[in-house]
RNA sequence: GCUCGGGUGGCGGAACAGGUAGACGCGCGGGACUUAAAAUCCCGUUUCCCUAAAGGAAGUACGGGUUCGAUUCCCGUCUCGAGCACCA
């Protein structure tokens, strides 16, 4: 065992770990505490790949570092466990969802275990465990049993809605001061006439107002799935999981109000340490626009529009209105003349599904209804259209078309032939006619008391005449819907609920309400979610969504086993929320908003001491696959060609046959074939040798192998083309971790993923760089541990030379793990251990530290030298070691002297030469000399320890 | 279309704060050890010119600018990626 043999050693030292309790955070500690957490994962049945694991492995790094600099380190790990792929292959199958989440979970344990991560697993939690949604429900009726209240800006226990009702009764949708300015279509009442509600009618009131609400609501519903959809797992009107279409339909549901807090949830943002990109995302999705609502009455009615908009400065460049083609007053303004083919396009509009109206924005189409409206400036007859670029579902559904300054309009405007007026000018001309002007600068025109005002001013000199006429008001709009919360589905949550005459109530037993066991995991016959099948079900059938669970898991782990709360005051008070949030960017618009919701809910109600989950959030980007592509022309009733990919390449770029291929077409008799007869098929990247070559032997004994098939290639070797994509088993491109810590050991796996770049980059998995970081760790054995296996650290004092290769190496790695570039530390090492292995260093002073800062990445083989040094374990225990800034002072340095801005030569000076020294010393040298080639100096740079310029 | 990131050798990627571009690793070439191979070690490796060596020129997507000096700052163009997208 002379020389670095991984797998002698990690196992050992992870069992020691897990008895030894290393990981584990305390409860009550001195100490500062820290808590690391990574986004936790959904176990399927494919297991972990390896890219996986590189968010783990920073944010393990991470945690070491932090455990050795004297933190009480929380860093544990669980699974969101529900979830619809254990419960489609429950469908195929019959086998329990709860039996191959077991199973998985089991296996995904394996894998994290070969790793060697730190996590405190005495904490870990599972979502589909009754002991924990317990308490994901008992949080569901909390919300249940609150609204938001705007005059306090937070979420109130229900009974303060009460009992303001019980004093004042309901002024209507005016009434911002319960509404918040969200429209409510339930007329005003006293609080006279609310003390006489029934039960029943004030519960259906209150419905309106619970942060958690029952409501007739369009959903996206998904026929393939059988379940109803989330906004942000729709893509372009499919499903993002599977792409199966997506339909709008009616359906009552339960959703979440967190549309009440789009304004907490973007100022929170302000205040949190997230990538740029995240945070855009999320602001993009909640999307404020601020702008204000005009009333416009209609010529010849009693009836008024309602606009939206968020340039009231462009009111005088109304030329036309335009309603949604499911707006309600449609039908009512119409005249009879134009009934009859204003309602044809109503309804050719309203059955084009979601996604064709995505899908086809260049196409326009529109009506005009026949009714004029009133400009509420001019006094004017604007006309007023139909058209399906208008959506209902936001703002008013109308819109005031000004087509002069939105290209929408405009477009529009120019199909039917309507007016287009300029009502703002900006520095460069424009035709009006042609193009619109949608920027928001410039100076008003046209506008009767608007003219000369820049945007932002007549904006709000728009807003305040708006005001005063009592045409609308300032008003600001939010793209951001409720969130629905729930799934005809059985993996998953039961939402304690039971009903009364179709009202919903909290239920009355105590919680959990556990998932009962039914015969099939279908619908029933009537159409009803699984959970009908249930026997004498008296709950709500639908479950909660795949997102619930993890909503709040985070908070969990500071007190995982608690029966009385979902953790004690203690703890949240302790842990108070994640320092440092690891995960990918694909939950910018789900899990992260809403886990975020939660919080802010929890805080109002007391519940938690801060209202923001995460403070800080890493994005590791993805580990994609790299893919091996063979191509082949498959002959019908013969054998399949398999063509190398140098001569596909060329055929497909030039869309002809190359020379070489041609002539073999004619030895195998081949005939009138296209670039279009080629087929591209994915195989097993361990088929391919190298980058490119296919290993033919084996291809030919794989399932992929077409019998009878023949190969052609132009030079020694079958090539393939290369494709980068999604890691996944139906591309075949799969690498898994287990593989590589069986060939090199976990160490090299985890430093390794570190090397391939910045950690938020997304890259293609290639091992072609492994080698070199097993090589630089057999390098690091060899300074420890002789040939025979046995010490040779010494207790020598070590060098000066040695001495500062140690100080510049601490110094660095600390400043790359602060930064979380991870990839440069592994650099650092890897010159360290080349710069003492130049100096055969085997002395302890030097080797000792170095172990310990190497922990965090390679903690087996740390801990394997540190325990070889004779040093009692653990090296996790120790402490990281500061570095000296004296070992790193030079007293000299070797200045680049450039000429004219270009480096010529370079001179070693004493850095406390003062720069009048400095130039004597280098107008007198030789190469200098001969570069200034005897003309006059102009001048002369100097940048103390940096640089010489000398300007001739 | 809008917003936000990127573009550096054959490849992954370094370069703190405007100061020696290409660290570290891979690959490739050469050498040592070996009967041989593997492993290991040493040397070289941006391109071009010249070359025994020395030396020189160009060079961080492209075109301009600021500066003694620009991969870094500014303007314009191209291009790749991500997010949003009839959101009024």
């Amino acid at each position: 065992m002379a020389n670095y043999d991984p797998a002698s050693f990690e196992k050992k030292w992870q069992d020691e770990w897990a008895a030894k309790k290393v990981n584990a955070a305390r409860d009550q500690s001195d100490k500062q505490k820290f808590y690391v957490l990574d986004m936790f994962p959904y176990p399927s049945g494919a297991g972990l790949h390896v890219g996986h694991p590189l968010g783990y492995i920073a944010s393990d790094i991470y945690s070491r570092y932090k455990r050795l600099q004297g933190f009480n380190v929380l860093h544990p790990m669980g699974y969101d466990a529900f979830g619809l792929p254990a419960e489609q292959y429950a469908i195929q199958t019959g086998q329990h969802p709860a039996v191959t989440t077991k199973e998985n979970i089991a296996r995904y344990r394996e894998q994290l275990d070969k790793i060697g991560f730190s996590f405190d697993w005495d904490r870990e939690v599972q979502t589909c465990d009754p002991n924990y949604y317990k308490w994901t429900q008992w949080i569901f009726l909390q919300l249940f049993d609150s609204w938001y209240n705007p005059a306090n800006k937070k979420a109130e226990a229900i009974n303060t809605l009460i009992a303001q009702l019980e004093m004042e009764g309901y002024k209507g949708n005016e009434d911002e001061a319960l509404t918040g300015g969200f429209e409510i279509e339930i007329p005003a009442f006293t609080a006279a006439e609310w003390k006489n509600f029934s039960a029943a009618k004030k519960e259906e009131f209150l419905l309106n107002f619970r942060l958690a609400y029952l409501s007739e609501t369009f959903v996206n519903w998904c026929p393939a799935l059988g379940t109803v959809l989330a906004n942000e797992e729709v893509k372009d009107g499919v499903s993002e999981r599977g792409g199966h279409p997506v339909e709008r339909k009616k359906m009552k549901q339960w959703s979440l109000r967190i549309t009440a807090y789009s304004e907490r949830l973007l100022e929170g943002l302000e205040r949190i340490d997230w990538s740029a990109s995240i945070k855009e995302t999320q602001r993009n999705w909640i999307g404020k626009s601020e702008g204000c609502s005009i009333e416009f009455s209609i010529d010849g009615s009693q009836e008024k529009i309602e606009v939206f908009t968020t340039r009231p400065d462009t009111i005088f460049g109304v030329t036309f209105l335009t309603l949604a083609p499911e707006h309600p007053l449609v039908a009512d303004i119409t005249p009879a003349e134009h009934r009859s083919i204003v309602s044809e396009y109503v309804e050719k509009a309203k059955n084009r599904t979601e996604r064709e109206r995505m899908s086809d924005v260049k196409h326009i189409s529109g009506e005009f209804t026949g009714a004029y409206a009133i400009h509420p400036f001019t006094g004017k007859k604007v006309p007023i259209w139909v058209g399906d670029y208008v959506l209902a579902g936001y703002g008013t559904g109308a819109v005031m078309a000004v087509p002069g300054h939105d290209s929408r309009d405009h477009a529009f405007a120019k199909h039917f032939g309507i007016e287009i007026t300029q009502v703002v000018e900006g520095n460069v001309a424009v035709d009006i006619q042609e193009d619109s002007y949608d920027a928001k600068e410039g100076k008003a025109i046209n506008s009767d008391f608007l003219n000369g005002l820049e945007v932002k001013a007549a904006v709000k000199a728009a807003i305040k005449a708006i005001e005063e006429k009592g045409l609308g008001k300032g008003k600001t709009n939010y793209r951001l819907r409720d969130a629905i919360f729930g799934r005809q589905r059985y993996w998953g949550e039961p939402i304690p609920v039971e009903y009364n005459n179709g009202l919903p109530y909290p239920m009355r037993e105590e919680l959990p309400l556990v998932l009962p066991e039914i015969d099939k995991f279908l619908p029933t016959e009537d159409g009803d979610p699984p959970l009908a099948r249930a026997k004498d079900w008296k709950y709500e059938t639908t479950t909660m969504p795949g997102w619930a669970g993890s909503s709040w898991y985070f908070l969990r782990y500071m007190d995982p086993k608690n029966n009385t709360s979902f953790a004690s005051k203690d703890a949240l008070n302790y842990w108070q929320n994640v320092d440092l949030y690891v995960g990918g960017s694909e939950h910018a618009t789900g899990h992260l908003l809403y886990a975020r919701f939660w919080m802010k809910f929890l805080y109002d109600l007391g519940l938690v001491p801060v209202d923001e989950p995460f403070k800080k959030l890493i994005n590791q980007g993805m580990i994609q696959g790299y893919s091996a592509v063979v191509n082949k022309v498959p002959l019908l009733e013969k054998y399949t060609l398999y063509i190398s990919n140098e001569l596909a390449a060329e055929w497909k770029k030039k869309d002809e046959i190359p020379a070489f291929l041609q002539a073999e077409f004619e030895k195998h008799g081949v005939q009138n074939v296209s670039v279009n007869h080629i087929i591209e098929e994915r195989i097993d990247i361990n088929l391919v040798k190298g980058d490119y070559e296919l290993d033919v032997e084996s291809f030919k004994h794989s399932f992929h192998f077409e019998k009878g098939g023949e190969f052609i290639q132009e030079g020694k070797s079958f090539q393939v083309a290369r494709e980068v994509e999604k890691m996944s088993k139906r591309w075949y491109n799969v690498v898994n971790p287990d593989d590589i810590c069986n060939k090199y050991g976990a160490d090299t796996l985890r430093m390794y993923e570190m090397f391939l770049g910045p950690i938020e980059m997304a890259k293609p998995w290639n091992t072609n760089g492994i080698e070199g970081v097993y090589r630089f760790l057999g390098k690091l054995w060899k300074l420890y541990i002789g040939e025979n296996g046995e010490s040779l650290v010494v207790d020598d004092a070590a060098t000066k030379d040695e001495l500062k290769t140690l100080h510049k190496t601490i110094k660095k790695v600390k400043e790359d793990i602060e930064n979380f570039s991870f990839n440069t530390s592994v650099s650092t090492f890897m010159i360290a251990v080349n710069e003492l292995g130049q100096m055969k260093c085997h002395k302890r002073e030097v080797l000792e530290p170095l172990s310990v800062i190497l922990s965090p990445f390679a903690p087996h083989i740390a801990e394997e030298l540190w325990s070889k040094m004779g040093n009692a374990f653990s090296v996790t225990e120790q402490t990281f070691p500061t570095h000296d800034e004296s070992y790193l002072v030079e007293n000299s340095f070797a200045y680049p002297i450039s000429i004219n801005g270009k480096t010529r030569t370079t001179i070693e000076m004493a850095l406390d030469m003062n720069p009048d020294e400095a130039q004597a010393l280098i107008m007198a040298n030789d190469i200098v000399q001969k570069w200034m080639e005897g003309k006059p100096l102009k001048k002369f740079i100097f940048v103390k320890g940096r640089i010489v310029n000398v300007v001739v």
